[in-house]
DNA sequence: TAATAAATTGGGAGCGTTCCCAATTTTGGG
DNA sequence: CCCAAAATTGGGAACGCTCCCAATTTATTA
């Protein structure tokens, strides 16, 4: 024993490499000395095992803490039984929650989920989507960036025949499956709601004219205001980018301006909570002075003093019906998608910010 | 040419698979009349290829929209430059926020980040621990389910070579580098700035003892108790399983405790905002009659009416650091992983409900 | 200019699976 | 008990890539 040189004890490798050994089917089929098609078949239940074989494969599979690997499963079977979904941020509620969504329907199915953030950035949702591309997704979920306006990284997914399911921040040139919330509906009622408290000079703080969500949205503002004979002044509307801390600017704005606005319809939940607080530091009574509307229905909207009325939407919902539109696509030949729109219903929740 | 069958003129896969057909190297080679290994060696920016053939190479992989499978390099390379994250939930603000800088660490130094979420289910941890084994990811971020106490599946990582790191809900038998703030001296401040207000019979109302963090507060709320003088009283700890909709049970209980309590150390904010609306609908004033403070600083806890009292911790900074831990193992040796852990500081941000 | 060194290219094995097809074993009927 | 049919097993190619090594081309020096 003694006369073995010690580096000749161990095989070369521990030296030369000290990548980690996984434990494969290759492994299992020596240890019982059976052939790896048949660890294989055992392992993905097919019916060509005999009972016996099958059990002594599992059990060494699972002492030997075998896991299967799905790099080589997605290469040979070119599919990975797995979706992306690309949001642009989430640091507030709504994108968790439809990923939370998004998740449930996907894990039902088999499919794991990527999750990625673009920040708001265009730069980096196309990176995301090479990202994706290289992860072999099956499909993938979009709400665009703010600042998207060039669409061809979203086309590479359909030339490589990758089905693509838009959300929210949807992309009204492509002709693909998208689940919306009636956003015009949405805003209609919500500023119909502030007409009937008698409120006459309604401003709208939206964001990015790119968003169809901001486009919807105002065109029910706009056409509220006309079917209730109150016109519509320009100086009442204003887009911003939705950077949070710039809602400071426009509410200051509407503040100044003379006659004053009594009411505010914001595009969404954290802009209109943002501007709650803005009016409460400029000394205004909420809704007396100002009468304040989201739309979201945001976790934080029942929370701010005064609550906020807002406009609910069903948030998991879009991403569970997003998720089996995409799963829908999987099934079906490329030549037979379809590209219905879902609009899902919202509903307007008072509160005492109007 | 019409006396070809039509069957005949096309290929057979064409009818036998619809399997997409996706741009390899291989297509890229053969375009140029090159080898694939030199086409390989281009695209990896490998510097023994001629600059001349290296640029026609890039311009076809883009011309031809090729993206690299990454299923084939992590197979090759037994490294999928892919890190995990394993959360309990991600509807609060929290994990979330944490992921959010975990994203950005990975994604500087070249990973990928896959999400999941373990819903606060056991069960679902130990099957996300398995996808994440089958994705081979290089390295896994964990925060415990609140229901863990069985920790073989995190085990199997170690036994895998794959690192972890803990953080937030942190294992304490596990020696591994974990990130964590300072819950005892957050939990000591907090409560010192109750009985500096002047209140005496402080309320804890805590989550499952099976977490290290709600122990280090604990300790922290019961040592400051006793170093001012405080009597301990068992009647005002309770330990709750942190679903929300439960807060209501408990906070009927301290209100009908006689004396009642003058202040409640909540566990964390979701918490301390749902004891806030509970008591305001009992009509007790918010802070003289009883004294609310949080953990974290949510974003919603500045938003509530009386604006949250809480500790403070920096959330995406846990993100951060949790995934730069992981990245310094991928580096070193098994053996040399060292298992340290990193406490952040905390800080109390005093507003109105105290 | 020949010989040698250096740079560039190509061929082919291998990563861990699946799946086809052929080889082997088991079963059943006459 | 033999032979065909059925069930079970094994061998090997393929998925798309990297990387080693050998072959080829180009540059350098005597």
């Amino acid at each position: 024993m003694g006369a073995f040189p010690i580096l000749g004890m161990l095989p070369n490798c521990v030296y030369l490499s000290m990548k980690k050994h996984q434990v494969t089917i290759i492994d299992i089929a020596k240890a019982l000395n059976i052939s790896k098609s048949t660890v294989s078949r055992a392992l993905t239940g097919h019916p060509n095992v005999q009972p016996h074989t099958r059990e002594r494969i599992l059990e060494m599979a699972d002492a030997m803490e075998y896991e299967k690997n799905m790099f080589s499963v997605s290469l040979i079977k070119r599919a990975s039984k797995t979706l992306g979904i690309i949001v642009p941020e989430f640091s507030r509620s709504f994108f968790p929650q439809v990923i939370i969504g998004a998740q449930q329907r996907a894990k039902e199915a088999g499919y794991n989920l990527i999750i990625s953030q673009s920040d708001e950035s265009y730069e980096t949702e196309v990176a995301n989507t090479k990202v994706m591309l290289s992860h072999q997704v099956d499909g993938v979920l979009i709400s665009m960036t703010k600042e998207t306006n060039n669409y061809e990284h979203f086309k590479t997914f359909q030339r490589k025949g990758i089905p693509i399911v838009f959300f929210n921040r949807i992309c009204d040139e492509m002709i693909v499956p998208k689940v919306i919330v009636d956003d015009y509906e949405g805003a209609c009622s919500a500023v119909e709601h502030l007409i009937k408290q008698g409120k006459k000079r309604i401003a709208h703080l939206s964001g990015p004219e790119t968003l169809s969500i901001c486009k919807q949205r105002k065109a029910g503002y706009l056409n509220t205001l006309k079917k209730y004979g109150i016109p519509v002044n320009d100086d009442l509307i204003i887009h911003y980018d939705l950077s949070i801390n710039k809602v400071k600017i426009y509410i200051n704005y509407f503040l100044n301006l003379n006659p004053r606005p009594d009411a505010i319809f914001a595009i969404n939940d954290p802009t209109a909570i943002e501007a709650i607080q803005l009016i409460k530091e400029a000394g205004l009574k909420i809704p007396q002075d100002i009468a304040i509307v989201g739309f979201s229905n945001d976790f934080a909207s029942s929370l701010v003093e005064p609550s906020l009325t807002t406009v609910e939407q069903p948030i998991a919902e879009i991403g569970r019906v997003a998720t089996q539109l995409l799963l829908d696509q999987l099934d079906r030949e490329v030549a037979d998608w379809k590209a219905q729109t879902v609009m899902l219903k919202t509903n307007l929740i008072v509160r005492n910010s109007s």
